[in-house]
DNA sequence: GCCCAGGTATAAA
DNA sequence: TTTATACATGGG
């Protein structure tokens, strides 16, 4: 069964540039489970084809795409605001933030710590691989309650190494209600902020990128090494806050375009 | 072997 | 309050 929509995004720019790491592509076809079902999509002509019915795309896919959200609007915004963010933009106009589930994006930035992309979405497919439930041929995200349960040595297949503990101790926190991640959706900035710190493991870099990815706090602006060099080099007039409501949508922009041409911003 | 990877906890200055 | 180091693992 399929749902078929006009193209509104692109799909390599989405699904692969840092934000999300269960998608994978095969033959133009890409794979990927959230909220506990399987998709796969595909583009043919200016149409995008779903392997959804109209009611999960409705009530799943809709929503998870941001297709609300008018990117052109904010693109045109931010791109006025700098050239090289203007730049970036258009190396890869077709990004969109997506709207993942709050628990899976808590756990993907934890294991990416100290670690590299292709590494972190092998540990993530191993976790779910482990202790999701089998849809058939995909996996679901393993839940809160489930993890809160397990033990380091329960975790040691997947090889998140010293990140471990850290799941463990986000897993017991939200099983147990210590740590209500719904209310951070409208939370104040820095109250949000602070109760994802109280988890151990999670620092100033990951919380942030949770609160974008994972709560679509787009005035979020995840700073870590890689981008604090990217604005040292490519914007050493401004700063992350100078982007606005919408700087964690330019810092997608900004990453992406820094990660697929690191020579610009090479350090000298 | 060495270095790095979408960082953080911990100890020490 | 800021700065240094360990941390598990795998790829280049």
């Amino acid at each position: 069964m399929n749902y078929v929509i006009p193209k509104k995004f692109d799909l390599t720019e989405t699904l692969d540039c840092g934000q999300a790491f269960r998608w994978s592509e095969t033959d133009g076809v890409w794979s990927g489970v959230a909220y506990g079902k399987l998709l796969k999509i595909t583009e043919k002509n200016d149409t995008m084809i779903m392997s959804c019915t109209k009611e999960d795309y409705e009530k799943i896919w809709h929503n998870y795409f941001d297709l609300d959200c008018d990117y052109e609007k904010i693109k045109s915004e931010l791109s006025s605001m700098n050239k090289i963010l203007a730049e970036a933009a258009e190396f890869a106009p077709g990004i969109r933030i997506l709207r993942q589930e709050p628990w899976e994006a808590l756990c993907s930035f934890i294991f990416s710590q100290n670690n590299n992309i292709k590494r972190i979405k092998k540990i993530v497919a191993s976790f779910c691989e482990n202790f999701g439930e089998n849809l058939g041929c995909a996996y679901t995200f393993p839940t809160a309650e489930r993890v809160s349960q397990l033990t380091e040595e329960d975790l040691a297949p997947i090889k998140c190494g010293f990140r471990a503990k850290y799941i463990l101790s986000a897993a017991n926190m939200v099983a147990n209600g210590e740590i209500d991640l719904n209310s951070l959706f409208t939370m104040n900035l820095d109250e949000a902020r602070n109760e994802l710190i109280r988890i151990k493991g999670v620092g100033p870099k990951v919380a942030d990128c949770v609160l974008l990815y994972g709560f679509h706090r787009t005035e979020c602006f995840p700073l870590d090494v890689w981008m604090k060099r990217a604005m040292n080099v490519l914007f050493p007039e401004n700063t992350p806050e100078d982007f606005g409501v919408n700087s964690g949508i330019a810092q997608q922009y900004i990453f992406h375009y820094s990660r697929m041409n690191p020579h610009l911003f090479e350090e000298k």
